[in-house]
DNA sequence: GCGCTGCTGTGACTTAAGTCATCGTCCGCG
DNA sequence: CGCGGACGATGACTTAAGTCACAGCAGCGC
């Protein structure tokens, strides 16, 4: 099936992780690797399965989260094309530490661990790509631990503002922004409940911080927004 | 300095990250490895500093954590003898994400990145291992933001108290083990202040749960311990 | 013994977080 | 048009978390 790996070809050289590899190395991976698709929403896998290989995201979102027993999420992760999923518990033969879900319509490879190991055995730079991702992912879950640990829901919720506002456009009023999810993810995110986003929300509403129209926030008054977050550390 | 190596050999060998190698590449690494002492609770390297290599653990205990702009402090991880601390940013080019200092009068071994590097090519075992132990490092983050996100203070330290209880050794009262550091340590680990871990031992005791003289905790009722952190999830 | 220091216990209080219930609005569909 | 579902706002309340201040008590040095 020559025509098959051809067609995973082009996503196997974006992504990070073989960037590097021949296209003859990549052929040889893109024989051994099988597509799936998943709609919306739907569960790729589940926090405690045992771990048979990675994944590779073609088309679409994947979102890396915690639940509770209560119902409640805290999501880790959210990655997009070219992105791996899971490299890590391919390595320790532990169990998925989380759980992961498409999060629009999506497209991923599946690479099996025995394949993917010896492909790091014979080229000793793969596994030093997925060292420095995990690196990354490391970062990311160093950062979560300091928000939950150090901020309080306020603080992360103007953080994220903050950081949108680097991408939003400016306008008369301010810097525009749209959120890209219901508030009920954005509590997931940040690892809270629904109802105090809409809170902080309104109040930083009630404080001309930022004017809210659905999903739309024009922040308009950046300077005053960032100083809001340092009052209470 | 051939014989400086071999001061340095035991380490290497009991070090999980290098248990494969033969005798001569261990005499290769240590004799590129630099000793360093450090005395209880001094600063190995902070938080946003470059990278300049890893750290193996000889002797001593290692704390690595966060710490806030108001003096509050977060415990990420405490490792012992024969591990690696800082495997990560190595490979990343970045930052150092945390912290770390030595617990006790500690003794560690420093290898240069290009050292590891150029090891983790040539001997690409060296590099799967670092995956591995990576691994075990993002499950306990992933567990720390999961007791941050769900479980209250209270349920933090009852599961604290329970798995040492694993280690206590059984009297007539009970199950009695001894906390390893004071209360503000302790806080530091579960992420909260100093006052909620005294006032949780309090509470715990006067639900006749546990016993506590100083640092010495008798648990009294085990199994009720461990249903009392079912109650609140 | 005296005073210093580090550690702990606790009262009194403030504030953030979370829960529960309710209501309104928008939108699609039969 | 009217119904239902998804989403968001919000009031009322409970509880956990955190802050501040202070007191008590071992242990140590002089």
């Amino acid at each position: 099936m020559p025509g098959a790996a051809a067609n995973r070809f082009p996503t196997l050289q974006k992504t990070v992780l073989f960037s590097e590899l021949s296209e003859q190395e990549l052929n040889y991976i893109a024989e051994r690797a099988v597509v799936r698709n998943f709609e919306a929403g739907q569960l790729i896998f589940s926090e405690g399965e045992a771990c048979p290989g990675l994944w590779i995201i073609e088309t679409g979102k994947v979102r890396i989260y915690k639940s509770s027993p209560s119902g409640r999420e805290q999501v880790l992760a959210i990655e997009g094309p070219g992105s791996s999923v899971a490299e890590l518990p391919v390595f320790d033969g532990g169990k998925y530490p989380a759980s992961a879900a498409s999060v629009n319509e999506a497209k991923l490879l599946f690479i099996s661990k025995e394949v993917f190991q010896s492909l790091c055995l014979k080229h000793p730079e793969v596994a030093l790509k997925v060292l420095r991702i995990v690196g990354r992912r490391l970062r990311g879950l160093v950062g979560i631990i300091e928000e939950l640990s150090f901020t309080t829901v306020r603080h992360r919720l103007i953080s994220l503002l903050v950081r949108m506002a680097k991408e939003g456009h400016r306008t008369s009023e301010g810097v525009e922004i749209t959120l890209a999810a219901n508030q009920q993810e954005l509590a997931a995110q940040m690892g809270t409940v629904r109802e105090l986003i809409s809170r902080n929300l309104s109040r930083l509403q009630a404080e001309n911080l930022i004017q809210v129209e659905g999903r739309k926030i024009v922040i308009t008054d950046l300077p005053a927004l960032q100083e809001a977050m340092k009052d209470q550390g």
